[in-house]
DNA sequence: CATTATACTGAACATTTATTCAGTATAGGT
DNA sequence: ACCTATACTGAATAAATGTTCAGTATAATG
């Protein structure tokens, strides 16, 4: 109970030089692995924590021990992903010079990202059941919120460099996340290359709705 | 087992004046509007079958006389209101004079049905929702085509009537439908005004941006 | 009136599945 | 060496719920 092991819980993870919490924290990505990889395939609710179970290799307890229940773990993962995907922009972003070119930039990954990433599907499934604890869905208004947000500077930027001429920015930011959100959903019966062609297109129109006119 | 016995089966409903038909013909209207009515509220997987013996008044046993099963029952609500939508269409299509002002009429129809129209959140749950029958599975995606069929005849005629300046019909038809479908999960958390609002936003950039140049 | 097909009943069934909890093992601290 | 908190086990629980089916009522039929 020294001030050393506080320092050292607050730090989380792999920081800490601890076998015990080296091991739990692995075990606890063991479960997240797994379980990513089973909603990714069988969707939310079709994959049963049993299932879970034995694709990790640990107890039912278990699960309950690391994170609240199904809908948390599953929560837990739909955050991890958005954290990656941050991390993952803030890169990408910068080899783009227009703004123009970051929301090309930015479909592109999409379209790449929905293809690749598993999670997609059995997001929207969680994201459109209606069975969920009040917290989770104040939760899910937040990650909703945040894309749009994301979404909402973007298009003030390219304000800012003259490259699109509105006004209305943040319901110009719901119609771009209502397009791409769309889409994902289409994409899913596209081939690889056909999504990434509709998304392109995509954003041509959104692009060309949005342009400075000439008169 | 006569002629007319037989002519008359295959009338679907009220055209037919036999009082067991048509009392059968009632009590499964009653179902189906229960069901409705609690689709809407709860959502699809949240109505257990023993709420909608509650709410129709019949028996447990007298749902599965009328319909398949639960899917069944849904797919049966999903395919009425695509009859009600093309019917209502038909006749408001009528009053508009070129393909943009049917696309702002559509938009704001789009809005205005889906604020009004229950069945909407349930049906994107029922999408999303992977344990489907093969069979199902198979209906949504032909109702899926047909959305996207309805959107690629409108653009082709703007095309005709030299209103659009466009090559990739069937493509913009699958980008405006996910606009429309991405709209009307983000319009679940609006107000009736802001959602017609933003409809009408929507529909101005697609048309900007698939709107003849002058160059 | 008798027969039959249709419409309907509702209790029982079968299955699935998230969650808990009493108990065990063990690493870290003292 | 002893103690305690942490990590983990897995069988039992408990509730939900779609679906069936043997049986009943009744309108149509001949």
């Amino acid at each position: 109970m020294t001030l050393i092991l506080k320092i050292c819980q607050l730090e989380s993870g792999e920081a800490c030089v601890n076998k015990k919490q080296q091991q739990a924290e692995q075990t606890k990505k063991k479960i997240a692995d797994a379980a990513r990889a089973l909603f990714a395939q069988k969707g939310y609710k079709a994959t049963a924590i049993e299932d879970i179970v034995k694709a990790a290799g640990c107890s039912a307890g278990n699960i309950y021990y690391h994170f609240k229940n199904k809908e948390g773990l599953f929560v837990y993962l739909l955050e991890d992903w958005n954290r990656e995907w941050d991390r993952t922009w803030l890169v990408k972003e910068k080899q783009y010079l227009t703004t123009t070119d970051k929301l090309y930039g930015m479909a592109e990954y999409l379209a790449l990202d929905q293809m690749s990433h598993p999670l997609t599907k059995a997001a929207d499934e969680f994201f459109n059941n209606a069975e969920k604890a009040p917290e989770v869905e104040e939760r899910i208004n937040e990650m909703v919120q945040g894309y749009i947000e994301f979404n909402r500077r973007l298009l003030q930027q390219g304000i800012d460099n003259d490259e699109f001429a509105i006004k209305n920015v943040s319901s110009l930011a719901i119609i771009l996340d209502s397009l791409l959100l769309g889409l994902s959903q289409h994409s899913r019966r596209m081939e690889r290359e056909e999504a990434l062609e509709a998304y392109r297109l995509a954003m041509d129109v959104f692009l060309q709705g949005i342009a400075r006119r000439i008169r």
